[in-house]
DNA sequence: TAGACTTTATGTATGTGAACACAAGTGACA
DNA sequence: TGTCACTTGTGTTCACATACATAAAGTCTA
C-alpha cells in the first residue's frame, strides 16, 4: 500500500461494511463482490473497493472478497479483534434498553458494568450485570474498562464525563443531547435521538 | 442571498445549532455571538457564520445573533415550525425508552402513536399514547402522521419499512442494525447503537 | 462626533472526498 | 492453451467543504 493517510470517511464506513459482511456470513456466503456488498450496505461498489484498498489487497480479481477474511481484517483495523469492555453510566429507560440489547457482541463489545445514582436500582442484576453505585466508577480502570456509554440526564452529562475521564476512560458514547468538553485524546460520539429525527422533515417533499 | 445551493453538511449542522441555541435561551441569553455559540456546540465560529449566512442576514454586526430569532429561523428552515407527528413501531425495551423520552418536544416533534405485534402490549397506555395493533398502521395517513420511528428486531425491519412506506410515511428513523431499501423520495436515518460504538476503539490511543 | 472595539458576512484559497475509467489479474470452459 | 466474462485495485478528474482573511457595519465611551 502506498497510501499515507486514511480518510476519516473511510473509517466511518468500515463498521457499516462489517455489519453487512456479518449479515452475508450468517446467510452462508463465502465470497462477496463489491457490487454484492453494495446491496447489503447501500454504498457504491467503487467506494467500497477504494476504502478496502487503503488497507491492503484483500480481494481476488474475478472472485471478490472472502467474507470471513474481510471480517477479520476490518475487525483488526478497528481494534475489535480483542474484546472491548464498556461501562454503562445511567440505568434509566434508555440505559435499561442498552443493557438488554444483544447486538454488541458481534463487534466484540461487552457492556460489563453499569452504574447509577438511584439507591433503589443498585444491586439489581440485568443480564449478568449488577448495577453499582456511581461512586464506584473509579474501579473501572483496574477492571480494564476503557469505553463508556452515557445515558444520563443532560444536566448530569458534563459532570459524569469529567468523572469518566478521571477514571481513565478513552472513548464515550454519549446519549445526552449536548456537546461534551473532553481532553483531546478522548473520543466522544454523541447520539441525540431527537436531534437526528429533527433533520427528517427538511428532506420530506412538501405535499 | 446569492447562494444557489445549500451544502448538505450545513443542513446536518443546523439541528446542532438549534440545540445549542435552545440551551442558551433556557439560560436567559438574549443575544449570542458566533464565538459564544461555538462553545455550546463545538464547531468553529466561522463555520457557524457561513452556515447561517446561507439563509440570510440574521445577525447584527457588533452584537451577534438574536437567540429567539435564530431559533425561529432555523426551525422554519428545518420545517419544524409546524408540529410534526411521528409513529413508533415496535414497543420493546428501546421503544419504551423512546416513548418516555421527553426531548422531542423542543424540536416540535410529537410521538403521537405506537404500534406493536405483541397482544399483551396492545391497549397499554404510556404517556398519553395507547399501544395499537400493528395491523392498524394503515390509519396513520388520515391521522396526518408522516414520520416513523422503527425499533423492531432486524428481521422484521425491511418488512415493517415496506408497510410504513405503503402507509404514506415520508421519513423513518431506524434503530435496526441494517440498511433499508426504500423509494427515493423517502428519507431514512439509521442509528445503529452498537455500530457507532464499534468505531470508538479505532480512535483510542494504544496504551 | 471621533475613535477604539466587536462581530457579522463573504470572497478566496486550500484541502478532502466522491465518482469515474480502465488496466490488470483470475477462473471457467472449450 | 486461448478466449471470454468477471472483478479488483488505483490514477485521475471533478465536486464539495473547510479554513482563512478582511471589508463592512454596528456598539460604546468620552
Amino acid at each position: 500500500m502506498r497510501y499515507s493517510r486514511i480518510p476519516d470517511e473511510t473509517i466511518r464506513r468500515l463498521p457499516i461494511y462489517l455489519r453487512g459482511l456479518i449479515l452475508a456470513s450468517e446467510q452462508g456466503q463465502k465470497n462477496i463482490s463489491s457490487t454484492n456488498l453494495a446491496d447489503y450496505v447501500g454504498i457504491f461498489p467503487w467506494q467500497i473497493r477504494k476504502d478496502i484498498s487503503y488497507f491492503g489487497d484483500f480481494g481476488t480479481r474475478g472472485v471478490g472478497y472472502g467474507v470471513g477474511k474481510l471480517i477479520k481484517e476490518i475487525k483488526r483495523i478497528l481494534k475489535l479483534n480483542i474484546n472491548q469492555k464498556a461501562a454503562l453510566v445511567g440505568v434509566g429507560n434508555l440505559g435499561m434498553a442498552i443493557l438488554s440489547f444483544p447486538g454488541f457482541s458481534i463487534y466484540g463489545l461487552d457492556v460489563a458494568a453499569a452504574f447509577d445514582v438511584n439507591p433503589k436500582k443498585i444491586g439489581r442484576k440485568i443480564k449478568d450485570v449488577t448495577i453499582e453505585n456511581i461512586s464506584k466508577l473509579g474501579t473501572i480502570k483496574r477492571r480494564k474498562i476503557k469505553l463508556a456509554v452515557m445515558a444520563v440526564p443532560r444536566k448530569a452529562a458534563q459532570e459524569m464525563t469529567d468523572v469518566l475521564v478521571k477514571a481513565g476512560v478513552r472513548g464515550i458514547l454519549n446519549f445526552s443531547p449536548c456537546y461534551l468538553v473532553v481532553p483531546r485524546k478522548i473520543k466522544v460520539i454523541t447520539i441525540d435521538i431527537a436531534m437526528d429525527m429533527a433533520s427528517l422533515p427538511y428532506y420530506m417533499p412538501a405535499n
